[in-house]
RNA sequence: CGGGGCGUAGCGUAGCCCGGUUAUCGCGCCACAUUUGGGAUGUGGAGGUCGCAAGUUCGAAUCUUGCCGCCCCGACCA
């Protein structure tokens, strides 16, 4: 028992600590609130990327790279962005190093000062809407369908591994069009991305909406987000697709000619996933064994581990799993065979289950002879002897049964932890037990503010296709047309 | 930046109040053997600037001062 895991309900923050540590997702670094992402926390994270990737380029997008650094000046040409950002930005003023006379180590050359500072980029709006202002002339032009892989530097206070870390990577859209329906169209296309991805591979349910000004992105005109609720009652902001109207086009001075020969700023939007994700996936499904990972993410997908007394036992071993990996990758199931030595089955056993391999399958001497294998789920820790004959497609079958269960399990607690409070006590006794609290809202961000001052809470979004009902705000008792989501967040 | 806590082997720790042999224990690591159907056992072994610096002292992990770093709570975080 050499990696005991905080359990959930003892210290919910701790067994998040202790799950991505425990399972080698990521480790703390020597750099404050910056982590350094090991082989199975990135391959988790590589699938993400893959899956996403593809979507990106079935919807018509493209990807590119740009500077990891932008000119101090450039932030500031959107009044509401740099503000925002400003307050955790990472700024690079010298470049160069010498030797320190006095100290005999190095320091920086006063000498070798940059005329102008040099940020370092916490996302990129500002240098690629002044590299689109050369490459858009024309409705030709557009839409322009841009995505970038990359990673951003926000200089956050606090920060928690995977959640919120002062590195972190990310994708970038950033599309260019010619009328504001069409940029529109596009947001709300990859907020419908961003939920698809969510469900179908993460197994995460989500609500798709809108956010309060208050929340909205530095520079948006509006905010789109996916909203997951964590099983500590906490939502986690998912990802985000942002229309920004013709703000940036306008800070960079991107005009194009149109049919009629009309010039026009740009309409432009944004959105984006984060590392994140690897958080949001962990919280959603896993347990007090270690994490429970969907089998279309997972890097690993069905584990077997021989159980042996000889050598010849263990080359009979060899030679059915030899069989059956051929079978599995026939059908594309990500297998591995450990038959390391300096291990023992039961090590093997609470390892995987630590690391959320999804299936794992035992053959020993005693299968071989009755012609079957034990198959574990991790989802549902269920144990049973299956026939030998056909065992890829059973397997094939069980995985997606496990990706169905996974995701049922987290949409059946997301559901049961949405309320409606209709009075300001109910509103407080709902937010402690934790979810989404329904509730009326006078549209102000006055009044969000103070909800938040007195409870924590904030507004998560304004969910899309909301019901539009008649009521009276929670605090101030004005009128509403419809309720919005609250609940306390990461 | 305010309040609290902590720095001893890769990790977790005892010792510190009340200074005194070779700095404790567990995990992990290395070798060998026996093991292998739920985190094995035995034997042997390696591994330490006790965060850094100065001071007090015959003598400092232990006392004093300064510095550095980390964690937690708050502020902050779209």
């Amino acid at each position: 028992m050499s990696k005991e895991i905080t359990t959930r309900e003892k210290d919910y923050a701790q067994w998040y600590n202790d799950i991505v540590l425990k399972a080698g997702l990521a480790d703390y670094s020597a750099v404050r609130g910056c982590m350094v992402i090991k082989p199975y926390g990135f391959a988790l994270w590589e699938n993400m990327r893959d899956q996403l990737d593809k979507m990106f380029k079935e919807t018509g997008h493209q990807n590119a790279y740009f500077p990891l650094f932008i000119p101090k000046s450039f932030l500031s040409k959107e009044a509401a962005h740099v503000e925002g950002f400003a307050k955790e930005c990472a700024v690079v003023t010298h470049y160069r190093l010498m030797n320190d006379p006095d100290s005999g180590g190095i320091v920086v050359d006063p000498t070798a000062k940059l005329e102008e500072e040099l940020i370092v980029r916490p996302t990129s709006e500002t240098i690629i809407w002044n590299t689109y202002k050369t490459w858009i002339q024309s409705y030709r032009d557009l839409p322009l369908l841009i995505n970038q892989w990359a990673n951003v530097v926000r200089w956050e206070m606090r920060t928690r591994l995977f959640l919120r870390t002062t590195e972190f990577l990310w994708q970038e859209g950033h599309t260019a069009h010619a009328t504001a329906q069409e940029a529109i169209d596009e947001t709300i296309q990859m907020l419908n991305v961003y939920a698809t991805f969510a469900e179908e591979w993460m197994a995460m349910p989500v609500i798709k909406g809108v956010k309060s000004e208050n929340e909205r992105f530095a520079g948006a005109v509006d905010t789109y987000c996916i909203e997951a609720l964590m099983q500590d009652g906490k939502a986690l902001q998912a990802g985000t697709s942002h229309f920004l109207g013709q703000n940036f086009a306008k800070a960079f001075d991107v005009q194009f000619t149109d049919k009629e020969n009309k010039l026009d700023y740009v309409w432009a939007t944004s959105w984006g996933v984060s590392t994140r994700l690897v958080g949001a996936l962990i919280m959603a499904h896993s347990d007090d064994d270690g994490l429970i990972l969907p089998p279309k993410i997972a890097p690993v997908q069905v584990v077997m581990i021989p159980i042996y007394k000889n050598d010849e036992q263990k080359k009979l071993i060899d030679e059915k799993v030899k069989l059956f990996m051929e079978d599995f990758k026939a059908l594309g199931i990500k297998v591995k065979y450990d038959d390391d030595d300096n291990n023992r089955p039961g090590w093997k056993f609470a390892e995987y289950e630590l690391k959320g391999v999804p299936v794992r399958i035992a053959i020993g001497a005693r299968d071989l002879q009755n012609n079957v294998v034990e198959v574990a789920r991790r989802d549902t820790k269920e144990k049973v002897s299956v026939s030998m004959d056909g065992l890829a497609n059973t397997i094939f079958v069980l995985l997606n049964d496990i990706q169905k269960n996974i995701y049922d399990k987290a949409k059946n607690f997301r559901d049961n932890n949405i309320r409606n409070a209709d009075t300001w006590q109910e509103f407080e006794q709902m937010l402690d037990k934790g979810g989404f609290v329904a509730a009326h809202w006078d549209g102000t961000a006055e009044t969000e503010n103070k909800i938040k001052e007195l409870t924590k809470a904030t507004i998560r979004c304004i969910p899309l296709n909301n019901k539009q009902e008649n009521g009276k705000c929670i605090l101030t008792k004005k009128p509403s047309k419809e309720r919005v989501l609250f609940a306390r967040a990461y």
